[in-house]
DNA sequence: CGCGACTTTGACAGATGTCAAGGCTTGTGG
DNA sequence: CCACAAGCCTTGACATCTGTCAAAGTCGCG
């Protein structure tokens, strides 16, 4: 799938979900291009308390950050789809205590700290949307956290669909009753906190109530208001306009 | 207790935790108190989906950030204390879907949005420190989540132990291995995802054991080295230096 | 002194994890 | 085009952690 010449555009049109941004500093923006550099990355690409020089932007794939214990045990703490910049915090905080890895053939675009740096400088409106960025991806991590803590784990998996339908339906990737999730059921556990097995039984117990499915990558909504129902999902905390968000 | 004579002072100190900034900077702050104004709050003081046009600094006591879901069930996502900002992101992103609730006797500094906007398009630095600081609360978001899913719940509570004793630290305000964190059991459980009930039990089993325990508000450490093996604690995520953590 | 909120304890239930085994898909190389 | 291997999915039996319900004890504030 080819991706637009500037794969900043992207990353602008994130921003723009949530900021406003004039021509000049859209402009500005793109021009990070020429400091720049395009990567494939597979399996993990950044690791723990290294030293970061670039931010990644995420140009086609999936990116997940990833936590984990002493023991071993990981924990997915964000999902990155196209568009996102999926350490933008390391612009000020540059040693950080996850790793970040490629769940599928992934393109990313290496942006260095010091362009982000001056860029900030030269437009305030930028350091802003940078922040408010970050505010929604904090957001999301507190929904989660809300999603752990005080529902079951149907909710759970029923929630992390719908998030992530909302999520690419925002970037243009999604079909009418369905779209793409290139997540394993392991993957899925890593990021909900279950195990591999109990989300297969959560899956297929969604399937047998006709709400949604997987069927290899492929999520097929069946059942969008239901689904929402078991989630208890509110899409506010993603701060996207959700005109219509009915899915059929 | 008598707080020092500019209550901004405690969000100097917290900012300078992690970033760099000039006198001119610090008094720049400082300077806010003229356009802010304090209240002493109880319960909830600030409600969802409620437009703001102040950021709350806490001044003392201790403040929640809650969510809830559709069935009530309340979580707890971020504790803030003396210094914090309870709702720093509020000033770019204004509608936020958690409500603040005071846990004991708390006065906040109510600083307008307005002010802050001056001060940030004023100095940049102060801009980056802002966000730099948000990520710091966003990655103790982070840690809870690992805790959540990959841990045991025993280890949750001395995992919370483990990280209000350094962020009080932080601040000055402990006693040797001892300090004051006035959570109600059921509190902590709104924190942790548990219930009230069997945080008593993991709490009297953490005394059984000789580790730690609490009396009223008060937290006694027998034995941080074992208290943070069961918590599988490491503070780098709360990106304070850690000059002899060792507690005695 | 007395009330209300908080803590403590016990018995029991249910959700989720663990272990084990077998089937399916997909990609690779002959 | 086929066969194989690796990873992924599916299923079942069982264990365990945490939640639920109920009741009594304790503390602190008015």
């Amino acid at each position: 799938m080819p991706h637009p010449p500037n794969a900043l555009q992207l990353f602008v049109n994130r921003l723009t979900l949530r900021s406003e941004l004039g021509g000049e500093e859209r402009e500005a923006i793109l021009t990070l291009l020429d400091r720049s550099r395009e990567a494939e990355v597979r399996h993990e690409f950044v690791s723990t308390e290294e030293q970061r020089r670039h931010a990644c932007l995420v140009v086609s794939g999936l990116v997940a950050r990833f936590g984990q214990t002493r023991g071993g045990l990981r924990q997915i703490v964000a999902l990155h789809l196209p568009g996102d910049v999926a350490d933008l915090q390391s612009v000020v905080a540059p040693t950080l205590p996850w790793t970040l890895q490629a769940l599928t053939r992934t393109t990313i675009l290496k942006v260095p700290h010091d362009a982000l740096f001056d860029l900030v400088a030269r437009h305030p409106a930028i350091g802003l949307a940078f922040w408010r960025d970050g505010v929604v991806d904090s957001n999301i991590l507190a929904q989660w956290m809300i999603n752990y803590g005080r529902k079951s784990a149907v909710a759970n998996v029923a929630h992390l669909i719908c998030e992530m339908y909302i999520r690419y339906r925002a970037i243009g990737r999604t079909h009418v009753r369905q779209f793409s999730l290139p997540l394993t059921q392991g993957q899925i556990a890593d990021a909900l906190g279950l195990t591999a097995i109990h989300v297969n039984r959560m899956l297929a117990s969604l399937k047998a109530e006709g709400v949604a499915a997987k069927n290899g990558a492929i999520i097929t909504i069946y059942d969008w208001h239901r689904l929402t129902g078991i989630a208890e999902f509110d899409p506010s905390y993603l701060q996207v306009e959700d005109e219509s968000i009915e899915v059929s």
